[in-house]
DNA sequence: CGTCGAGTTGACATAATTCAAGTAAGGTGG
DNA sequence: CCACCTTACTTGAATTATGTCAACTCGACG
């Protein structure tokens, strides 16, 4: 099932743009290059804890991990649930302070990548650096879906969101994941992801499964009518697909 | 006050960037040659809208313009309030398709961006190509703002949090903005930005007046007290300013 | 065998929405 | 310059979605 191969998926950031364009051996070379030694870090570990002086980037090889905040009253708000051939810490990166805290969700293998190695990437590759722009790019759309969804939908449709997103981008990193996937994500997981409680998730994931949308083993999650369920959740598809023609060419 | 400032303020793309290093004459001519012929576009006009086939990027030059999402209820999220400097439409700038609709809320100049030229910029001017990404982090770290304030914060902080951001942002462009500012929203794009009712934003505006955090005068807004109205809001700095040491070197 | 984390469920409390009925301000045409 | 119209703002009462609190189940794990 999908769940497995994700968790020993081994994925870097150069796989990842890949998916986006045919690289040339110099420029794979280039970003395999930005990666230092990877380092193993156990599940419910900190990769990096927001206000912390400026530290490293990381590219997320094996595993799930979340980009989160804090607030004052001890809430939390899960800005990105990161899967392999994520960059992480990015929306830190012009800043001379660290903006989330990266938690490792289950065991992850990640590798640092220096920012001025990124900035010398840049320079030497062209066309990487608009691919990198390009997935900042994804990344806000992304982050302006959950927005609308949480603004603007109900808990359930809020839910059925969130599950339609997992499926989907595992699917982009493994075509070979069906309707079915281990969803690896505890309820108080969504809920900080969603602005809900985890009372009102669980409650959620039965009306979703009472109304014949989804089913529930153990830990994993099947989406029996994906159609149904994205109607229910407002979910948007990407239509058209990615444009490519902008990006310089390749050295 | 600095209201009419901005109403009257011409900002580029170059400006913006301006505020962060100081470009080469050849890198500003180079930001600069990206903008076509300027385009008045009055208020309540749509600049572009969402569905429609690949359209190009628009320099916000004058005014004040929104993007949001439509959902099929007929309710909508604004994504991000833009003023003056500000690149809009790159999130929909990897898809073959527009994804949010852009709108005039005041009169508005724009300058349309072809694509092909940025790809042209990045391979021309690296430096640049790295501030543009810069760019589009904080961008995402904004939104990061808006879905934690939206996600795990109560109507009145979700308002304040609004509201302090709209007189940061002004005052980077234009640091004479003091503690009051003309806000230029109506509270149905208050509530449409902060996923409430016009109906609540109204009862928020009028609790934060109550308890001596603003004071509203017509269409204007006095933030009396700045640091009592942050903490009611929730608000994060961004502590230790700008990292600008990883970008490569201009051209 | 006991503990711990996660999930589940019910009763109750509260934040925000909806509906409805106003008022105030600004713009326009006579 | 006034009458009118529109748009935004304002306020109260009733309703709904979600949160809070508390108790309980279940499986994993030592």
């Amino acid at each position: 099932m999908g769940g497995l191969s994700i968790s020993v998926l081994d994925f870097g950031i150069a796989d990842r743009l890949q998916i986006l364009v045919d690289l040339t051996p110099a420029e794979r070379a280039a970003i395999e290059g930005l990666e230092g030694p990877v380092r193993n870090i156990p599940r419910q570990m900190p990769i990096r804890s927001e206000r912390s002086p400026m530290q490293p980037l990381f590219a997320l090889r094996t595993g799930v991990a979340i980009s989160y905040m804090l607030l004052s009253d001890g809430s939390r708000q899960i800005l990105r649930i990161h899967q392999p051939g994520d960059l992480l810490g990015a929306p830190s990166m012009p800043f001379a302070t660290v903006q989330d805290t990266l938690l490792a969700l289950t065991d992850v293998r990640v590798a640092p990548i220096d920012k001025t190695a990124i900035g010398a990437l840049f320079e030497a590759h062209p066309r990487v650096a608009a691919l990198f722009f390009m997935v900042a790019q994804m990344e806000r759309a992304a982050a302006f879906d959950r927005l609308t969804s949480i603004g603007r939908t109900l808990a359930a449709a809020r839910v059925g969101a969130l599950l339609l997103d997992m499926l989907h981008r595992r699917r982009m990193v493994d075509p070979a994941v069906g309707s079915a996937f281990s969803l690896h994500l505890t309820q108080e997981v969504i809920a900080d992801a969603t602005g809900l409680t985890s009372v009102h998730v669980n409650r959620m994931m039965r009306v979703l499964q009472d109304r014949g949308l989804v089913e529930r083993r153990n830990g994993d999650v099947v989406i029996l009518d994906e159609v149904a369920l994205a109607r229910l959740a407002q979910h948007r598809k990407r239509y058209g697909g990615i444009d490519l023609s902008w990006l310089p060419s390749a050295r």
